[in-house]
RNA sequence: GGAGAGAUGGCCGAGUAGGCUGAAGGCGGUCGCCUGCUAAGCGACUGUACGGGUAUAAAGCCUGUACCGAGGGUUCGAAUCCCUCUCUCUCCGCCA
C-alpha cells in the first residue's frame, strides 16, 4: 500500500506506474475525491466531538455544584446524534478509500527497465553452459516416471491434476534439497530458520497483498478465516505485523521451509505435465526486514544467496530483471533466477527476489523504532525463493540425465541422500 | 468439546457505586546536572494514528480528534455498565 499523502502529492507518478502495469489509473482521481470528502468531513466531526467534550465537562461541572443541567444534556442528546450519522459517513468513505488504496500497486524502482511484458525483461547475467546431450534427452516427467521416483498418475486419482507423489530415491531427493538448501543459508547466509503456519488468516493475506487482489488465486479453508499459504513469504513476513522493531536487530533474515498451495486460476493448458505447476510444491523461502537505507543492496545480496543453490548443485542458469510490466503487484524491483530446463529449450524461473521497499510494510504495520530517536518508521521488506524445491528437482533430472535413464547426483546432494550418487531404476 | 480467569502505554503494573486518567507508580530509554573513573544520586523529557493552522528542503511548533484486545450498545459523558467476537492462561475430556 501506497502512503495516502504521497498519492495526494504526486498522483501523476501513480497515475503513469498504474499505467506502466495496465492497470486503469482513474482509480487514483476516485480515491483524491474520497479523501477530499473525508478530509472535510472530519473536520466538521472533530468539531462537534470537541463541543461534546467541553460541554461534558461542564456538565460534570453543574452537577458537582447541584446545578441544573437538563438544557445542556439535552443539546448534546442532539449533537451527539449528529455525530452518530457523520461517523457513519465517515466509516464509508474510509473504507471506500481503504479498499482503493489496497489495489493500487507500488511504484517501482528507478532501475526497472520499461516493458509490457516478459519479453521484455532483461538478462543481467548467466551461470553455467547447458548441458549439450548426445542422445535424445527427455523432459523431467518422464524420467521421473521411467525412474518410478514420481507418480504424479496415482496423484490424480488421490487428489487431481497438479499433484504429485515422490517415491524412494524422489521423495529423498526432494527431502535431501529441502535440508541442503536450508543448511546452506542458515550456515553460511546468517538466516535464521523459521518453520511457519502453513495457513494463515486474511489479516496476514492482506499485510503481504495477497488480499484482497489475488483472491482466486488462494485455496480458503472453507468455514474458517484461513488461507493455505502460496508461499512462505506470507507467514514470515506476518511474523512481525504490528510490531516495532529495534533498529539495530536490521536486517532480520529468515529462512524457512513451506509446502505452497496455489490455486493456478487462469493457468489452464499451460506446464500440464511435470513439477513445473503444481498446486502445491516445496519452497526455501528467504524473507529479509532491511533498514530502507540500505535495502536495495540487500536485494542483490539476497539474489546472491538464492543464487548460490544452483551454483552449488551445478545448474546453468540467467538472472533476469523484471520489466515495469511483467513486476509483481507489490514489488518495487525483482529479479528473477531462471534455470536451464532443457524439456522447454529454454530457461524458466526457479526463484523470484523482490524488494517490496515499505509498501508491505505499510499494509502489515511493521516498522523500526530508530536508534536516535524519532518517530517509527516502516522498514523495507524482501524476499526471494531460494528456491522452489519441485523446480529444482525437474532440472536436475533434466540436466543431469544419462543415457541409460539414470540421473547423476549433484555431488553437494550426496551426503544428503547417503551418499548416492546417481538414481537408477531400482529393480 | 465442558468449566473458570484474564486482555491497559516499549515492558511491568494501578485504576469498577461512569465525569480533566492519554491514563498513577515502577522499569526501561533520552537529555541535562553531579562525579577523578565506574556505580549511585538529582532534575527534565519520554505512545501512536488521523485532521487543521503555521513554517518548510525537511524537522519543528501550535491545535483538534481518536485509541485502555476487536466490534456494537446504553449515556450529555465509558478504560470503567451491557451484548457479541477474538486471543491468552488454568482445570477436565479427547487426540497426534
Amino acid at each position: 500500500m501506497l502512503d495516502l499523502k504521497f498519492i495526494r502529492s504526486k498522483p501523476e507518478i501513480v497515475k503513469k506506474v498504474m499505467k506502466a502495469r495496465g492497470l486503469d489509473p482513474s482509480l487514483v482521481d476516485d480515491l483524491l475525491d474520497l479523501d477530499k470528502e473525508r478530509r472535510s468531513l472530519l473536520a466538521e466531526v472533530e468539531a462537534l466531538k470537541n463541543k461534546r467534550n467541553l460541554v461534558s465537562e461542564e456538565i460534570a461541572r453543574l452537577k458537582k455544584e447541584g446545578q441544573d443541567a437538563q438544557d445542556k444534556i439535552l443539546e448534546m442528546r442532539e449533537v451527539s446524534n449528529n455525530i452518530k450519522e457523520k461517523d457513519d459517513v465517515l466509516r464509508d468513505l474510509e473504507e471506500n478509500i481503504n479498499k482503493i488504496l489496497l489495489n493500487i500497486p507500488n511504484i517501482f524502482h528507478e532501475s526497472v527497465p520499461e516493458g509490457t511484458c516478459d519479453r521484455d525483461n532483461a538478462v543481467v547475467r548467466r551461470w553455467g553452459e547447458p548441458p549439450v546431450f548426445d542422445f535424445s534427452f527427455k523432459p523431467h516427467w518422464d524420467i521421473g516416471e521411467e525412474l518410478d521416483i514420481i507418480d504424479f498418475e496415482r496423484a490424480g486419482k488421490v487428489t487431481g491434476a497438479r499433484f504429485t507423489f515422490y517415491k524412494g530415491l524422489g521423495a529423498l531427493l526432494e527431502r535431501a534439497l529441502i535440508n541442503f538448501m536450508l543448511d546452506l543459508h542458515t550456515r553460511e547466509h546468517g538466516y535464521i530458520e523459521i518453520f511457519p503456519p502453513f495457513l494463515v488468516n486474511s489479516d496476514s493475506m492482506v499485510g503481504t497483498g495477497q488480499l484482497p487482489k489475488f483472491c482466486e488465486d488462494m485455496f480458503k479453508v472453507e468455514g474458517t478465516d484461513y488461507y493455505l499459504i502460496p508461499t512462505a513469504e506470507v507467514p514470515v513476513t506476518n511474523l512481525y505485523r504490528e510490531e516495532i522493531i529495534p533498529e539495530e536487530k536490521l536486517p532480520i533474515k529468515h529462512a524457512a521451509y513451506s509446502a505452497c498451495f496455489r490455486a493456478e486460476a487462469g493457468s489452464h493448458g499451460r506446464d500440464t505435465r511435470g513439477l513445473i505447476r503444481q498446486h502445491q510444491f516445496n519452497k526455501v523461502e528467504l524473507v529479509k526486514f532491511a533498514h530502507p537505507d540500505n535495502s536495495y543492496e540487500e536485494l542483490e545480496s539476497l539474489t546472491a544467496d538464492a543464487e548460490r543453490v544452483l551454483q552449488l548443485l551445478e545448474l546453468p542458469y540467467r538472472v533476469v530483471i523484471l520489466c515495469s510490466g511483467d513486476l509483481g503487484f507489490c514489488s518495487a524491483k525483482t529479479y528473477d533466477l531462471e534455470v536451464w530446463m532443457p524439456s522447454s529449450g529454454n530457461y524458466r524461473e526457479i526463484s523470484s527476489c523482490s524488494n517490496f521497499e515499505d509498501f508491505q510494510a505499510r499494509r502489515a504495520n511493521i516498522r523500526f523504532k530508530p536508534k536516535n530517536g524519532g518517530k517509527p518508521r516502516f522498514v523495507h521488506t524482501l524476499n526471494g525463493s531460494g528456491l522452489a524445491v519441485g523446480r529444482t528437482v525437474a532440472a536436475i533430472l533434466e540436466n543431469f540425465q544419462q543415457e541409460d535413464g539414470s540421473v547423476v547426483v549433484p555431488k553437494v546432494l550426496q551426503p544428503y541422500m547417503g551418499g548416492i550418487s546417481k538414481i537408477t531404476k531400482s529393480d
